[in-house]
DNA sequence: GTCTATAAAATGATAGAC
DNA sequence: GTCTATCATTTTATAGAC
């Protein structure tokens, strides 16, 4: 009824904005950055091609601020279940990765495009540089915490133990998305456990049938 | 000398395709499956692009026959190292890690294809999954062994551990291809201690300046 | 803010000669 | 075994109207 003669929806610029990065972000999840097409998204979201750069105005600029909209959204969310409170690294790593699991989507966005743009002329390249090296600075930062407090054997190396973590997080997240059936949080919790000298500590590799919601 | 008038270079079919193969597993490893074009390959290997696809049919043909090739030369290395010996699980994987570390083409390779073709429109899709499936019975065979000798505490569930190190390896293949100052194998081998109830061993993140060769 | 039209380049693949 | 020629698509991006 609002429309106008030729079919064309126009829309506040920002909430268009939102739309278009949801459905880019998708399709940048499943075929990367390269194997997905503008017009591909423009279709998805109801728009041509030319009106999607309207508010992209190029591709890697579009990539660009799907990466930054995401990290900047999650990180967010999981700081702020933690504001003013004190954290264990198992704490805060836990309520990343359950955080996650509620979100494969996410998962596979950062998961693909982490390993596309090792390639240096990917857009994203220094974009995931400088996020894993905040990611893991901050990882460290909590064991150090936890160290001081004796949550840790001090004899740990904090910036090799973030290493670690941010490498089996990284690497859980990948079997995952080949495999759903893998119980991600539940190993990765296994190892933390582990970390903090619970050597007996068991986990089933596949989830227990879930109750009925 | 040789040459037909053309500027035409024949050569055996066996030796082309050996080359097209090793130029392509270089490309697919930077630019992934999607990102790499035929002409591209092609005017690396020398021959014009209807010249490659007359060796591999077609794009799909060829990222298949490059990830099987490598995969079986990898896997034959190492097994044969420990042909009719018996093996740790660490030595095992670690005889991996070393040679993974000599050979950062081909861990990029399998790094991002394996990421690329969590889409299931990828023609890797079922090899990796396969691949992904044999190598953690393999490595759940080698932790029961273990377990049987009393080298592994037998409270270890063999096939939660085995997705534990796959996932393990797999994110610090990334992390080292992203920050060659990492210490892979280092970090690795401190995590399969760990796994092995010494959990007071460190290891430093970077690895320490080499010694002149 | 969105469209149509279109440019300009690249891509995977085929036909057919040598 | 390799090439030239060529096709049909697809892709990113721009120009200009509404």
């Amino acid at each position: 009824m609002a429309r106008e003669e030729t079919g064309r929806i126009r829309r506040p610029a920002a909430a268009r904005r939102e739309q278009i990065l949801a459905v880019a972000a998708d399709a940048f999840a499943i075929a990367g950055f390269r194997g997905t097409s503008l017009a591909e998204v423009a279709q998805k979201v109801g728009v041509s091609q030319p009106g999607l750069l309207h508010h992209f105005s190029s591709k890697e600029a579009l990539i660009i601020a799907v990466l930054q909209q995401r990290d900047l959204q999650d990180e967010q969310y999981v700081e702020a279940q933690f504001a003013g409170t004190e954290t264990t690294t198992r704490e805060w790593l836990m309520a990343f990765c359950r955080r996650n699991e509620t979100q494969p989507d996410l998962v596979r966005l950062f998961t693909v495009q982490a390993a596309e743009s090792l390639d240096p002329a990917h857009p994203a390249h220094d974009f995931f540089y400088q996020r894993n090296q905040r990611v893991r600075n901050r990882i460290a930062q909590l064991i150090e915490a936890d160290q001081a407090k004796g949550r840790l054997l001090s004899s740990l190396d904090p910036a090799a133990a973030a290493a670690e973590l941010v490498s089996l997080m990284n690497g859980l997240q990948l079997q995952w998305l080949r495999d759903p059936a893998i119980d991600m949080c539940g190993l990765f919790e296994a190892s933390l456990l582990r970390l903090e000298n619970h050597p007996n500590t068991v986990t089933p590799l596949v989830e227990p049938p879930q109750a009925e919601a």
